[in-house]
DNA sequence: AGTTCCCTGAGG
DNA sequence: CCTCAGGGAACT
């Protein structure tokens, strides 16, 4: 599931092949991918050059100077750059033509199996505007330590929860939050009022290290991700506890619990990540 | 803060 | 068949 380093990977991929090229024809084949457009419709990207494409959150937004197109991939969205030819199957929702000027067509593509992901166009002015973009917290990997424990000190709440929740930090999900809180050692229920200031540097430590690690493995690749060149990535084979329940800790031994919360799971070794224990009643 | 929904392929 | 996964919005 694309989330920060997959995201990432697909707009580091994605650059080269987009940027200093100009859009041509857009075919939309599933209405509901398309939240936003400009108002003469996916046509007001025709002859549009792409200046470049970046990051936010878990969103690609690739910048076509007074337009710009965001990406969310959610679970299953996949963009790829492909020869204009290729056979498309029943999940390409949207694709562009991409012109050079050379006989070689390609063709930008969003792919998504469930359907969960986006794609708004607007002006780029506006870009601050998009209410997916304006509610996402600071980066995790730009967001200083200081400022780290601030975050933290204002919020309530169990950790695991917050770092999923993109209003707090941008672009964590499943995977990586509990990657994170196994190397840090945090029970993922714990009360962030209740972190000791050690635990809460570690958490931050961790993040840094883990989410660039991840970055430097091209990402995840479980499910169905791959980069925009289709290449899948190499961190599912250095993962912890995701996806390892029931296997025996890699630390300790134990064997890797997994509890349900917030609407979603979350995988933690019981042994390393002992909860907090409560102050002793006198 | 928890529940429901969206959607579909994979796995039981 | 049935159930589940999961990001995030919308609801309660």
């Amino acid at each position: 599931m694309p989330e920060l380093p997959e995201v990432e990977t697909v707009a580091r991929t994605l650059a080269p092949l987009v940027a200093g090229r100009v859009l041509g024809r857009a075919e939309l084949t599933c209405a509901k991918i398309l939240r936003q457009a400009p108002p003469g419709g996916l046509a007001a990207l025709e002859g549009r050059r792409v200046r470049e494409v970046r990051r936010r959150g878990k969103m690609v937004l690739i910048d076509c100077g007074d337009l710009a197109l965001v990406f969310h991939l959610k679970m299953t969205g996949q963009l790829l750059v492909v020869p204009a030819g290729a056979p498309r199957d029943k999940h390409t929702h949207l694709a562009i033509e991409l012109r050079d000027g050379g006989g070689f067509r390609q063709e930008l593509r969003f792919h998504d199996v469930r359907k969960f992901g986006f794609c708004r166009v607007c002006p780029a002015g506006e870009l601050t505007g998009v209410p997916e973009i304006a509610a996402l917290g600071p980066e995790p990997l730009e967001i200083c330590r200081e400022d780290f424990r601030a975050l933290l000190a204002r919020r309530r709440g169990r950790i695991k929860s917050l770092l999923l929740n993109q209003s707090v930090v941008a672009g964590i999900g499943n995977i990586y939050a509990d990657e994170i809180l196994f190397a840090a050692r945090v029970h993922p229920l714990t009360r962030a009022e209740r972190l000791r200031r050690a635990e809460i540097d570690a958490v931050w430590s961790e993040m840094r290290a883990i989410l660039n690690r991840a970055i430097e493995s091209k990402g995840t690749s479980i499910s169905n991700y791959i980069d925009a060149e289709g290449r899948a990535g190499g961190f599912q084979d250095l993962l912890q506890v995701y996806g390892r329940e029931g296997e025996p800790c890699l630390r300790c031994g134990t064997a890797i619990k997994r509890i349900p919360i917030a609407g979603r799971s979350a995988s933690f070794c019981p042994r390393c990540q002992r909860p907090r224990r409560p102050p002793r009643p006198r």
